[in-house]
DNA sequence: CATATGACCTTCC
DNA sequence: AGGAAGGCCATAT
């Protein structure tokens, strides 16, 4: 195996990820045990399959709570409307509640 | 083939 | 408390 099982672990803990429930890169990447890979953690996201690989990337955010702009489906304002379709609530400024929503192992 | 950049986060000053 | 820099692997040019 390659070092890019890296991406394939990404996959497997965005996989994890309940619905209506949001995970951050860094928390992500904390869990395969590579808090610094958190920046590839989003290269693996771009990499994806898509949801129907099984990787919810809409449901992967920023550690504010912010979503990704003109990297997402087709920009942060449908990845945010799918999220609501999904019962995440969002705060009056435009971020992800994560004190509510933050996906916990 | 080598160089440069990238859906980020953490830590130091 | 706020600002700045670093770090890591892979992909793309």
């Amino acid at each position: 195996m390659t070092d890019g099982d890296f991406f394939q672990r990404a996959y497997n803990i965005v996989r994890q990820v309940p619905k209506g429930r949001v995970a951050t890169y860094g928390q992500v990447a904390r869990m395969m045990g590579e808090p610094r890979k958190a920046r590839y953690v989003g290269f693996a996201m771009h990499s994806s399959p898509g949801m129907k690989g099984g990787v919810p990337c809409h449901r992967i955010v920023f550690a504010d709570g912010s979503l990704a702009p003109g990297f997402a489906f087709g920009g942060a304002d449908e990845q945010q409307r799918m999220l609501e379709a999904e019962g995440v609530g969002f705060l009056p400024n435009g971020k992800v509640d994560l004190r509510q929503y933050l996906w916990e192992a």
